[in-house]
DNA sequence: GCCAACGTTGGC
DNA sequence: GCCAACGTTGGC
């Protein structure tokens, strides 16, 4: 996924349609000569594979069961006091004592879903806000088939060769990243949840995009494309109600850290609903007003499952039920409550000495104790997922995905999002007070016999990072040399400027969350409380069904920006995990290119439905700190804007268009984004619409030209005829966006030519296809003809 | 400081 | 014994 984001990202710049090469998986382009010439490219893109050729819906296990109590297990102190203490281990799916699972993900035909109904005398408490009747959606198309789940994961279909993960096969859909089934863990406020309704993320996800059609925007019931218009992209749609939230420091009732849209960022206020925990130093995601400890060092009496199991002490740590104890081999006095009652009738202790434990090894104790869970704030959607999305370096790596096992890390998608944002702030966390689970070796540690982590040896030079992932994603050179760039961009050698990658999922998104990190220039660093050096910009998903053009483009244009130079400005919503080009845009916000900002990036994420933000006052503050709102479900816009200057690619007369622009409505979902070239864009954000894969080029002197898929729309396009040749105003731009509203995208022909039988029969169109066409035609004439002919 | 690699541990 | 993945190590 990361990948196809780097690619998307590795454009250096941008170029005309006709040079752009088509990008997405769900096309298939077909040596059609043009006839046209320059003016059209020799290829011919079809459309997506029609809803039918896609899998089927991915499989579900029943999902219903709940908290295993042997999860949550009886202690038993020196004090003959009888504690509950979290259990040791690699959490158990299904075992979330706070949130219990309601849903999951499997990734289509790759997922194999452990068996998580094991016995649990535990009655899970459901929450009626993460039940799935509470869901604001219908669930049926997320339900899985258990059946299905049982059987043995299949290894991830390797692209064929020549063709990259980023080609057309049908294989590439079993690599869509997984559909978010799983219900948010965060509470749903009754208004919000309605407001929900205005998403068409949530509403029409699964609709294709080439199939709807809409002669007027709001078909579905909802007033959001009405809404959206009459909301000024100079006002994002933001939840003003997160950021009085998060005025203060005050935990109100979410249950996760937020992230602040606060332009002041301090530690705890780029965390807000951190709390530091009494009892062992940690930073932790205080759930309410009074919340003192950690999840871990929180006494859990109120989740205790019922005492099933009789203990008898028979040594100094060891507690046994039944006839056997089983000493623990490395750590006697590491151990763990361990509950297997059909077999093995062996008790280890999680021991947890209380304050009068005589136990001079308390700290060690405790220690241990947290230390499988110290990775899992067990709140967050990622700690709540439960299955793994197949398709992550960590998930490919997996033997069951056919991996090596040579990471032996979790999905990605599965990594603790607290955890790790925690992970960035360990060096404003001073020594003492850090957090626990950043596992740090002691000084007077004494090394053991036998070394663990990786050997000494030499390693094959390995740039970075990513370079793992190129081998897993990047099966072709265009791919890899896609990657190349994206690296330039994404991690430069001189260190200046670094982005990280993260999985990001909530609803029905799943988003790559970018940060990036300022190695320096920050003054805001210098303040180790300000957390200035990420910027979090949630970029996009979908990077395996990646479609022929604006996803990818999206991306492109937007974080091309951010280390070229562009003036990236507006929201662009990048898609959820349909097979949509394209999220939801509510609003754009042109910012004026202010040299004191230069260098930064700032994004913010913006929720359909929410109430508007106020952006002109966050939007000059650089040490707003952005990122993914945690507390609230169901994130499809963000916001990105990028602050760095180019005053080489600045042309007056653009500049002064693309301010224009920014300063009034466009028409729904329209987005105006200043690239390299320089070369004003505007694209059409929305999903749904039917202009989704439609851009908008103005270049200097104010020609523009029309692409849709990234081909160029043809010269001799009634839409041309119907429009000045240059765009020199807003209403001109205007008008033009208002008629390609009116217009749809040819959805081309099928080709029952085209290979065997067995392989999906996708749609092609002739090669001077119109691509655009009014909304109520299916075809182009010249789609027409080649399917009579 | 980051992270790939991998020993190790807990759950099953 | 297998699997998942945590925690550690050392290379870079």
């Amino acid at each position: 996924m990361t990948d196809e984001l780097n690619g998307a990202l590795a454009e250096p710049q941008m170029t005309k349609p006709e040079e752009t090469p088509p990008i997405g998986a769900d096309v298939v382009t077909d040596d059609v000569v043009n006839a046209v010439g320059n003016s059209v490219p020799g290829k011919v893109m079809s459309e997506s594979p029609p809803d039918w050729l896609k899998p089927m819906e991915e499989d579900e296990d029943d999902g219903g069961d709940g908290v295993k109590s042997s999860e949550w297990i009886i202690m038993k102190t020196n004090d003959d006091v009888p504690k509950v203490k979290r259990g040791r281990g690699r959490p158990r799916k299904g075992s979330h004592p706070v949130c219990p699972k309601t849903e999951r993900i499997v990734p289509p035909l790759l997922g194999r879903t452990r068996s998580s109904n094991a016995s649990g005398t535990a009655i899970p408490v459901p929450d009626p806000a993460h039940t799935p009747e509470a869901l604001p959606r219908n669930l049926q198309s997320i339900n899985h088939n258990p059946i299905s789940t049982s059987e043995k994961p299949r290894l991830i279909p390797i692209s064929p060769a020549g063709g990259s993960s980023l080609s057309t096969t049908p294989n590439t859909e079993f690599h869509s990243p997984p559909r978010l089934t799983r219900v948010t863990p965060l509470s749903f406020d009754t208004s919000v949840t309605q407001n929900f309704v205005h998403t068409p993320a949530v509403k029409l996800g699964n609709v294709s995009r080439q199939s709807v059609s809409f002669t007027e925007p709001a078909r579905d019931g909802t007033e959001l494309p009405l809404q959206l218009w009459l909301c000024p992209p100079m006002e994002p749609i933001s939840p003003t109600k997160t950021q009085d939230m998060f005025s203060d420091q005050i935990v109100s009732s979410a249950n996760f850290p937020g992230t602040t849209l606060n332009g002041s960022v301090t530690l705890k206020e780029s965390l807000p609903l951190l709390s530091e925990c009494e009892s062992c130093g940690c930073a932790f995601p205080a759930q309410k007003i009074g919340d003192v400890m950690c999840y871990g060092c929180r006494p859990k009496y109120k989740k205790q499952s019922p005492p099933n199991i009789v203990f008898r002490k028979v040594g100094q740590d060891q507690w046994e039920v039944g006839k056997t104890t089983k000493k623990t081999k490395k750590h006697p006095r590491k151990q763990v409550l361990k509950q297997r009652p059909e077999h093995k009738k062996t008790v280890k202790m999680d021991f947890v000495p209380d304050g009068d434990d005589d136990d001079d090894d308390d700290d060690d104790d405790d220690e241990v104790v947290k230390k499988r869970s110290r990775r899992m704030c067990q709140q967050c959607d990622a700690c709540l997922r439960e299955d793994d999305c197949g398709t992550c370096d960590f998930c490919v790596d997996k033997p069951k995905f056919g991996g090596s096992n040579k990471k032996k890390q979790k999905c990605r998608l599965r990594q603790c999002k607290l955890q790790s944002r925690l992970h960035g702030q360990k060096g404003n966390i001073v020594e003492g007070k850090r957090n626990p689970s950043l596992p740090r070796r002691r000084r007077d540690e004494k090394p053991k016999l036998k070394r663990r982590g990786r050997p000494s040896k030499k390693q094959k030079p390995r740039s970075n990072p990513w370079e793992d992932d190129d081998e897993v994603y990047y099966k072709d050179e265009d791919d890899k040399e896609d990657l190349r760039r994206y690296k330039m961009n994404g991690r430069r050698k001189g260190g200046k400027r670094k982005w990280k990658y993260s999985f990001k999922e909530e609803e029905e998104d799943v988003f790559i969350e970018a940060v990036i990190e300022e190695d320096g220039a920050s003054n805001t660093e210098e303040n180790p409380d300000i957390l200035a050096n990420q910027r979090s910009a949630m970029v996009s998903n979908e990077m395996h069904s990646n479609t022929s053009g604006l996803s990818a483009q999206g991306l492109y244009y937007n974080m091309s920006g951010v280390p070229a130079a562009p003036y990236v400005l507006g929201s662009v919503p990048l898609c959820n995990s349909n097979p949509a080009p394209m999220g939801q845009v509510t609003s754009s916000l042109p910012m004026a290119d202010d040299g004191t900002q230069n260098g930064f990036l700032q994004i913010e994420m913006v929720r359909v439905g929410s109430p508007p933000s106020h952006y002109t006052e966050a939007a000059q503050d650089t040490e707003q700190h952005v990122s993914e709102p945690l507390q609230e479900p169901t994130p499809v816009i963000t916001h990105i804007f990028s602050l760095v200057g180019g005053e080489n690619d600045r042309d007056q007369g653009l500049m002064e268009l693309f301010t224009s622009l920014g300063q009034t409505v466009l028409p729904a979902h329209w987005v105006g984004v200043m690239s390299k070239g320089p070369i004003l864009q505007l694209l059409q954000c929305s999903k749904i619409s039917s202009m989704a894969d439609t851009v908008v080029q103005i270049e200097k002197g104010y020609f523009y030209q029309v692409s849709v898929q990234n081909q160029p729309l043809l010269l001799m396009h009634a839409v041309y005829s119907r429009h000045p040749t240059c765009l020199e105003s807003v209403d001109e731009v205007v008008s033009l966006l208002l008629d390609l509203e009116g217009l749809g995208v040819c959805q081309g022909y099928q080709n029952f030519h085209m290979g065997s039988p067995r392989e999906p029969r996708m749609s092609v169109r002739a090669a001077l296809c119109d691509l655009l066409i009014p909304k109520d035609e299916e075809q182009c004439p010249k789609c027409t003809h080649a399917v009579e002919g």
